[in-house]
DNA sequence: TCTAATCATGAAAACCTTTTCATGGCGATC
DNA sequence: GATCGCCATGAAAAGGTTTTCATGATTAGA
């Protein structure tokens, strides 16, 4: 029922050739002919079919993203940075999310073929394995947060075990005694780095205190129910991402815990929310946006220069944080 | 460089009419000839190539999304609702975000022709005129909360006049005599819909205290800071969305105000953030994701019945939120 | 055993655009 | 005044898939 090419050409009383020069502004045609075809093309209030044009021209100025959630403060923050780098390039985001199993992501990810010109896959299925079966080889693609090292992708990944390290440090470096750690769900690789700094920055003498978490704000909250009655009670609660610290305030307060008087507490992300919770969060800020963005500048390069050997994986740098949650003796705003 | 249903069919010794056959789940298809096709389509690594399939098939399986902004707490939940819906049925989104002027609008509504098979409009450029100008005609369309009621396209709008006349009516309701409004852009007609609710909720003698902001977090600081300094100082606030609520609470405790004793706040919206403030913030509740939800279906059924007349226009009701920030004499949790 | 019907398969058209190659007209050059 | 070259335009191919129509074989029915 719209218009093609083919109509405006009709109209405009020229072949389909020229009305296409025309419209993608060739030089050599006529400015009579030219401005025949514009008038005609509005009339028929015609615009191409990007299907069409993109199986001609094998570009879809579209990138895709494999995401395992759309929802939430850390994926909208990832979002928009990769929405913000897209659209100062004049792409497009087709997003796809929320891959309950293995083989619902392997879907996904060949209905993006052909429709997208390049790739940024986040996925808890993004093993290698899955990933050397599923994407498709000729589609350039860059991975974010994942632990395997596909040659010839580019890959970014946050710097968990540094910061949780970092935080832990900070911690125990204010004199608590018995910090205790709510972990992310242990199949997952940023949870297992964040673990393993958390562990790396016990002091001598310090022993750890695991509570399994799964990223969300129930599960912390749940840990800090059992953290309140723990004997001898931690005086410091590191939660492996903010959500859950958030989760974890909510059961102390709850318990009539005092915080940072009485337990002191860290979490991880620097989501926006983290500045509004009372007291406001000690987190580690992790420039999620800038993360978004850099995955997308680094896949533009890779699909404009497919000779380009992909970089060695880059770090993301994290930073500490410090906010009412943690001490006392800091400023009341941040 | 990626294979073709041609080398697929090649491999399998079979024609590419029989592959597609076999790929699609025809039924009329020797089982022998559909395993060898099956085979050689896994040793290929073919997936078929999207642009091309919808080019024929004239569906593209993905809708799309056109809104103003890809960030902050109220597009995450409208973006989490779309694609909740849009994922049960096997959608893809295509989403386009962040237009500067009408022109930017216009090209990235042109952009998704032969890309989508349907549209969710939500801009703020998208007056009558704009839209009959630039939606292409042979696309369903759903339009979220604008206030042009174009014909043969769906329409949701969220009950703004109602919730705000509700908020209005609550705080004078429990003894606020000097109740102030932080509005919205005043160009922007959902800021106008809130507006004139507050102005249909003061009471007889109740004078209106307007402060012009435009739904960001800093517009609600400063005019919180205006609002402390006002003789005679109101002793309630309500601000259009909860962004400003926030950024008006941070100036109310700034100069010194208890919240709510000296002066209520309430808010519009109730985005995540609401409950975590402190003290929590009384609010509108608007479904966010519900309506993003009940966008795409309608969006479907268009799609899938083009006959179908588009229903009236659908208003959302909202709810009135009561915690802290607005009453001493609530319960501390909510 | 012969005809009719069923069914698996192949050839080719169609979808809409871009781009290459060919063509014809015109101005410029010798 | 004839030839060369340039340039605007048109014809047609290409891109990868689905689908219609035709064809040949196989099976059932008489």
């Amino acid at each position: 029922m719209p218009a093609t090419i083919k109509d405006v050409a009709r109209v405009a009383g020229v072949s389909v050739a020229t009305v296409s020069r025309a419209l993608n502004g060739a030089d050599n045609v006529l400015p009579g002919t030219k401005q025949r075809i514009l008038d005609a093309a509005r009339e028929l209030r015609f615009s191409p079919s990007g299907a069409a044009r993109s199986l001609i021209t094998r570009r879809t100025d579209t990138i895709g993203a494999l995401l395992p959630d759309l929802h939430g403060e850390y994926f909208s923050e990832l979002i928009r940075g990769i929405d913000q780098a897209a659209r100062a390039r004049g792409l497009h985001l087709l997003v796809s999310s929320s891959h309950g199993d293995a083989d619902e992501a392997a879907a996904a990810l060949r209905a993006m073929n052909g429709r997208v010109d390049g790739l940024i896959v986040m996925s808890p299925h993004a093993d290698a394995e899955f990933l050397s079966h599923n994407l498709p080889g000729s589609l350039p693609a860059v991975l974010l947060n994942t632990e395997v090292d596909l040659p010839g992708h580019a890959r970014f990944v946050v710097d968990n075990f540094g910061g949780a390290h970092l935080m832990t440090r900070h911690l125990a470096g204010h004199g608590r005694q018995r910090v205790a750690f709510i972990s992310g769900p242990l199949g997952n690789h940023e949870a297992q780095e964040r673990l393993r700094g958390y562990r790396a920055g016990l002091g001598a003498g310090m022993r750890e205190i695991v509570f399994e978490g799964d990223f969300s704000e129930e599960s912390g909250l749940s840990a800090g129910r059992r953290i309140a009655l723990t004997e001898p009670r931690p005086d410091a609660v590191f939660a492996a991402n903010d959500m859950m610290a958030i989760g974890c305030l909510a059961a102390l307060k709850e318990s009539g815990l005092r915080v940072p008087e009485d337990i002191a507490l860290g979490g991880f992300d620097d989501i926006p929310i983290a500045r509004y919770v009372a007291p406001a969060l000690t987190t580690i800020r992790v420039p999620i946006a800038a993360l978004g963005t850099a995955a997308l500048d680094a896949l533009v390069k890779a699909v404009e220069t497919p000779a380009t050997p992909a970089g060695p994986t880059t770090v993301i740098p994290v930073e500490l944080v410090v906010r009412r949650s943690c001490s006392a003796d800091t400023p009341h705003r941040s």
